[in-house]
DNA sequence: TACGACGTGTTATATTGTTGCACAAGCAAG
DNA sequence: CTTGCTTGTGCAACAATATAACACGTCGTA
């Protein structure tokens, strides 16, 4: 069992407030360590996406932004998650075009994400064995691996529990 | 060995002429069987997507049309592709923003795509052994497997022998 | 002090994808 | 054949996502 969960679901009961803090004094301890700047703006838009501890899109958090900080234009956003993805405080969803927290930002790794698709829970994995049997498969056409793009979209257990139906949408 | 490529490398020898012919008369067949319509437009789209075996990008596909139909606009060219989506002639790279033509549109299934960074050559696997162990391992978390998305970026083999590095972009 | 690296403000632009409505082409029932 | 329905296309505008370019300010350091 290799299995490593980085980020659970929100739903699976956390002091939400207390992972909030978390993951920011993380982040602080990090950016110290490795001397880079957690400026003002760039912790901000990090709590803003673990607030919601879901994927968030980059214009909503630029209205959020606005809201306090008359001056936020998407270069503003995105710079700040250009520095998040950098030191890997967040990654990017793909298929979403959104932006999650990382629950694990120490060590560079790409994530391997669940998403529900009926309430936008995010899980994050960091599977060695699907790791493996993916890099074992490329290699045996050859294929190098650099990156894993990995995102299942399906139900949470809440979700499943509560009875909604993959086919549904 | 669950390995199935279903669309090898553009390198890997093949007589591309013949694979474009091929993949259009699938398609034509398919579409008959089914009972829908591949009209000159969509024909058109999914030749274009062949002719380059590569990701082919919306807007590059839409300046193409525009060279030899006037009218072509964005919906003209979304259109299409949502109209090749919908029957499993093509896949979206999500990671590219970006289309590729599917070797195998007969059964529905999801793509597991290796793309050179350095030539952008693709090729789709659709191996049982990957999506199993993604799906025992989101099992066992309680999520239930809906759509995998599965893109690793590295270098395709010819890249590799050429001494192209994984770092070096 | 002077310099250089970094972060931010600002404006504009690029890229990717969608909506809405009108019209035409294909097809089936009468 | 012709009426009416469904599907496909033309067209115009727009929405969502992301980047470029340049000016300015702050801060550490030679
Ligand atoms: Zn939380
Ligand atoms: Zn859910
Ligand atoms: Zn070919
Ligand atoms: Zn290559």
């Amino acid at each position: 069992m290799s299995t490593t969960v980085v980020t659970p679901f929100k739903h699976e009961g956390h002091d939400h407030d207390h992972c909030v803090d978390d993951a920011l004094a993380r982040a602080e301890r990090q950016c110290e360590r490795r001397g880079v700047r957690l400026t003002p703006i760039r912790r901000r838009v990090l709590e803003l996406i673990w607030r919601r501890h879901e994927p968030m899109k980059a214009y909503d958090l630029l209205d959020m932004l606005r809201a306090e900080r008359r001056s936020a234009a998407p270069p503003t956003v995105y710079r700040a998650l250009d520095f998040l993805l950098e030191e890997g405080l967040i990654h990017r969803i793909e298929s979403l075009n959104a932006y999650v927290g990382c629950g694990d930002p120490d060590r560079p790794h790409v994530g391997q994400f669940l998403i529900c698709r009926h309430c936008n829970a995010v899980a994050e994995m960091n599977d060695a064995d699907v790791h493996k049997v993916l890099a074992d498969k490329a290699g045996d056409l050859g294929f190098q691996v650099g990156t894993q793009t990995i995102e299942i979209n399906g139900l949470c257990p809440i979700c499943r529990d509560q009875g909604h139906a993959l086919n549904a949408v």
